[in-house]
DNA sequence: ATACGATTCAAACGAGCGTTTGAATCGACC
DNA sequence: GGTCGATTCAAACGCTCGTTTGAATCGTAT
């Protein structure tokens, strides 16, 4: 279907101006940040791009795979770093476990490293991730699930290794929680106007550095009990 | 434009049929959480409440407006709530500061209490208002701020207190990452299929005593200090 | 030069959208 | 029993949507 840099002769030839299908996908990455998946319609997409309406099916068949393509592009990437990162630590170590923070460290450094390159919208992307975390359409459903499975998975089995007072169960439920704060603070949707006094969004490092503390406190948190239960039920 | 309880004559009168605005708000609750703002059209909507089309524009005047009263509906007694629980907490304590945990229970407790009543779809909203969190519509964004502005503040300065060691830039963080997983857990998207060996979500004070520890934890941590931000940066 | 596959383009397609309209129908009241 | 405001109803409005089409145009290899 595609496969030369040809073409593109209808607009002026910038120094700024890739092929058709990047210049797509960064015109879909700003728009479904802005407005959503939903309420981002091809015209306004590819006017934006600066492309002809029917290039998006051209190039990608359908507006589904052009919203799985925005996201696989950089996530893909994302999770094979962290994959890596914790490779290279689990090879450091030898044998022994590692301390939770630095497994923690190994999932944000790639998130942080993304929200840092100014340049080909990092930040623009976290944001789509985010609300795509939160979107109920099936086949974004489908393909987040796929493209997380290996990533959770080793990080869980050593989350396992360094808090050992875990179960199974309990670490899959702080993961959960884990993953809601992160998706929730780097889409930074600013739903509640928190930001009365903190600085703006354009700094994502000290965001997470706040983020990295909570989190390994809440990982560390002693399991739950019976005796607790009691006090939440019956506490006021 | 609306007054008495008269008119319904098209559908049979079902013991389980109360007035039209209720079971319009009744149907959207449940197709707003199983597709989302955007993608629920008013045709499917009206099909699946009984009503006619054109109910939703003469009793609330647009679909906007009719999402609104959807959240409303429930978001509001259940925030009231809160404020109420954490009044008496104070009340019973006196001038004596109050326990994070007891602070964060009185938050969590009113969410519960929706989560728990079966008959009318408490599990629905929450999904709803966890997906509500991640829209990117300007109008839903405006409503949220307004409706959780009194809550949030109380319970801003009910934290300041429980945690003297914590800024009031610092709380804001920590706030905005307990309102993320928060969120993220009540709408329970199941965005990572992590429920393999988990029960099904019928259990909503399972999971909220389980996020309970989590989240005092979290909000415990030590501040962040100038140490810590170079462990994060060069850890690795 | 010519032929060819890849790409771009303007235009249209059918469907579905939120909303509006005006008549029909209801319960309530004089 | 007739009048009135509130509500329901079927039908249509104008518009935008994602997608498709077929011709025009490109770079490239023959």
């Amino acid at each position: 279907m595609a496969a030369s840099r040809t073409g593109r002769r209808g607009l002026p030839p910038d120094a700024t101006s890739p092929d058709t299908k990047t210049r797509i996908l960064d015109a879909a990455e700003l728009l479904f940040m802005e407005h959503g998946y939903e309420a981002t319609s091809l015209r306004q997409l590819t006017a934006a791009a600066g492309v002809n309406l029917a290039s998006v099916n051209y190039h990608f068949g359908s507006k589904d795979v052009l919203f799985q393509a925005v996201l696989t592009r950089r996530l893909d990437p994302m999770n094979q770093e962290r994959i890596a990162l914790l490779g290279k630590l689990e090879r450091d170590a030898g044998d022994k476990p590692i301390t939770c923070e630095r497994i923690l460290f190994a999932m944000l450094i790639p998130a942080l490293k993304l929200a840092r390159d100014e340049k080909r919208g990092g930040k623009h992307f976290l944001k789509v991730l985010g609300r795509a975390y939160a979107d109920p359409a099936p086949f974004i459903r489908h393909f987040l699930s796929a493209q997380y499975a290996e990533m959770i998975n080793r990080y869980k089995e050593a989350f396992l290794r360094a808090l050992p007072h875990l179960s199974r169960q309990e670490l899959t439920w702080r993961l959960h929680f884990v993953m809601g704060a992160l998706s929730y603070t780097l889409a930074g949707t600013d739903a509640l106007k928190m930001l009365s006094q903190v600085a703006s969004t354009d700094n994502e490092e000290l965001m997470l550095q706040r983020l990295a503390p909570f989190l390994v406190a809440g990982l560390k948190a002693p399991a739950l009990n019976d005796t607790r239960k009691l006090e939440l039920v019956s506490g006021l």
